[in-house]
RNA sequence: GGCGCUUUAGCUCAGUCGGUUAGAGCAGCGGAAUCAUAAUCCGCGUGUCCGGGGUUCGAGUCCCUGAAGCGCCA
């Protein structure tokens, strides 16, 4: 079976879980279930990162020592996940021995391979933003007088210290060519420009140490120094395979690292040099997604109107969220999540189109034929034009699932329920009824419900519990969302003539 | 300041290699049907394709230039 595996960032403890996080980890999830459904061997891995001296000053402030905060805060994401249907493999976090003696070797192996040198380190610090300012910059944002951030306008500290430093610069020539030679390697295609035009720019040394702080990973052999937060939170993702037993583990490399726009540069620059220095392979390929403003606004803690994701659970079924996260905007861009458009998609998209589809085709298999399927005598051209739609739409789904084209995808789905539609219009089965034309009744409903299973089988990675209750209505039986795949389940005419089917429903009931 | 991106219907956007009347969804207007969660289906768009200049038989699509917005870097 090939492997398949799919993360997104460590999410940093000092934060409350966001709009943000729920979206990156609802795509994940998305790509995961798919994959799983292709029949890959998925590892979806999520997690925290715990370190660093935000973290450290925090649990001081509040008297506590930063491993108590920072459980307090990993017990909000691990039990959110679940609520929002996050199908994650492994759960990392970098206060646990298993990372950090991942990361412990990840050193070593730097070390050995020459890439890491001790040396000082100077500049300009703000803590609250875990920001380091050059000289330079401070003064070209007219903050050197105050010595203030030019981010939050607050004091920046001096900073003087012994540090290790990683030899990025040895590799900035190997990174130009890999990304120029792998078109796919960083999305969307802006992102990747950006990147490129950075690394042309010309790369400093990174220092990889600090002693200033305790709370981190020991650097090896030197006590005094903690590893800072590069090397520490990127081999997350190596040490929850298990790294560095086995040294490259079985689901090396990752198929796609989701992360937002904000740590685009770690993830594109710093990682993949890592990863050159000890001969790991790369990443395939690292997807950076935009951000979300509420009601057209920035979301910021001044205006209070972050969108917590307990309160938006309390308004709204996880599936319905996930639905409209991955629809409304395309996965790269930035977008707005509003209410009214929210409420729109739902009614439009979900109650009017799928929910009404299944319930009226439902409804009239009941009504003409007690729920049970009849053979399909004769395929008319529109019957013929329905199945090449929906073995279309699987094709181009799962081609969009490969680009992380998820509103694409989406998209093409309601195509094919838009065709159902128009489907029942075309044929009437109420007039095939009213006229005793049963052949062709059984045919225009068994076409319509296997359009239904379909159709079904391809969301069911984006609302998993919605499709498990719709495949329910036509199945007949008890179903588990991991318990289907594209390749068993996925064909044309899988039911079978005398199928009884539930009554229906209604899956999605309009929002006022 | 440097580099890059965006600017197309009321709204959100799609338009691959330049080539017939520039498209989709939503909203709006009109109609049909009645199986259904009054949901659905059909019909309806003379849009300065941001402005200006150019290349071409022909440009939303290429080149130059200006404007506005955004991103990355400094």
């Amino acid at each position: 079976m090939e492997n398949y595996y799919v993360t997104t960032p460590i999410y940093y403890v000092n934060d409350e879980p966001h709009l943000g996080h729920i979206y990156t980890t609802i795509a994940a999830d998305v790509l995961a279930r798919h994959q799983r459904m292709s029949e890959r061997d998925v590892f979806f891995l999520t997690g925290v990162d715990e370190h660093g001296q935000k973290v450290q000053q925090a649990a001081e402030k509040r008297g506590i020592a930063p491993i108590e905060l920072a459980d307090q805060v990993v017990e909000r994401y691990q039990s959110l996940w679940p609520e929002l249907q996050i199908s994650n493999d492994d759960f990392i976090r970098t206060s646990s021995d298993r990372h950090k003696a991942g990361v412990q070797a990840m050193w070593r192996r730097l070390e050995n391979a020459g890439a890491i040198y001790k040396d000082f380190y100077e500049d300009w610090y703000c803590v609250p933003c875990e920001a380091y300012w050059t000289e330079t910059q401070l003064k070209d944002a007219d903050c050197w007088d105050a010595k203030h951030c030019p981010d939050c306008k607050r004091a920046v500290e001096k900073i003087q210290e012994e540090s290790y430093f990683f030899r990025l610069s040895a590799f900035q020539d190997r990174l130009i060519e890999h990304i120029k030679a792998n078109p796919d390697f960083i999305a969307p295609a802006s992102r990747r420009n950006e990147v490129l035009s950075f690394v042309e720019s010309g790369l400093r040394d990174l220092s990889i140490s600090r002693t200033t702080f305790s709370w981190g990973v020991p650097v090896p052999g030197d006590d005094k120094h903690v590893i800072y937060v590069w090397i520490d939170a990127l081999t997350n993702y190596l040490s929850a395979l298990g790294f560095p037993e086995p040294e490259q583990p079985a689901h090396w490399p990752a198929d796609v690292h989701l992360i937002g726009k904000d740590i685009l540069r770690f993830h594109a620059v710093y990682w993949p040099a890592m990863l050159m220095a000890v001969e790991l392979p790369l990443p395939k390929r690292i997807f950076a997604h935009g951000w979300w403003t509420v009601e057209g606004e920035k979301m910021s803690k001044s205006k209070g109107n972050a969108l917590r994701p307990a309160e938006l659970l309390e308004k709204y079924e996880a599936d319905v969220l996930r639905y409209f996260l991955l629809r409304e905007v395309p996965f790269g861009q930035d977008g707005d999540f509003s209410f009214t458009s929210l409420k729109q998609r739902y009614n439009t998209e979900l109650a009017n189109d799928v929910g009404n589809l299944l319930n009226r085709s439902l409804a009239m298999l009941n009504k003409y034929r007690d729920g049970v399927l009849g053979a399909v005598a004769e395929e008319s051209e529109a019957d013929r034009a329905l199945i090449a739609d929906v073995e279309a739409m699987q094709r181009e789904v799962a081609a969009c699932m490969d680009k992380q084209a998820f509103h694409l995808a989406l998209e093409r789905i309601n195509a094919v329920v838009r065709h159902g539609n128009r489907y029942v219009e075309d044929n009437a089965p109420w007039s095939l009824a009213k006229q005793g034309e049963n052949a062709r009744l059984d045919s225009v409903l068994y076409h319509l419900v296997e359009t239904l299973r379909l159709v079904a089988l391809q969301l069911l990675p984006f609302m998993p519990e919605k499709m498990t209750a719709m495949l329910g209505q036509i199945l007949n039986r008890k179903v588990q969302a991991d318990n289907f795949s594209f390749s068993a389940d996925g064909g044309w005419g899988v039911l079978a003539a005398g199928h009884q089917c539930r009554k229906p429903e209604p899956l999605f009931p309009r929002m006022d």
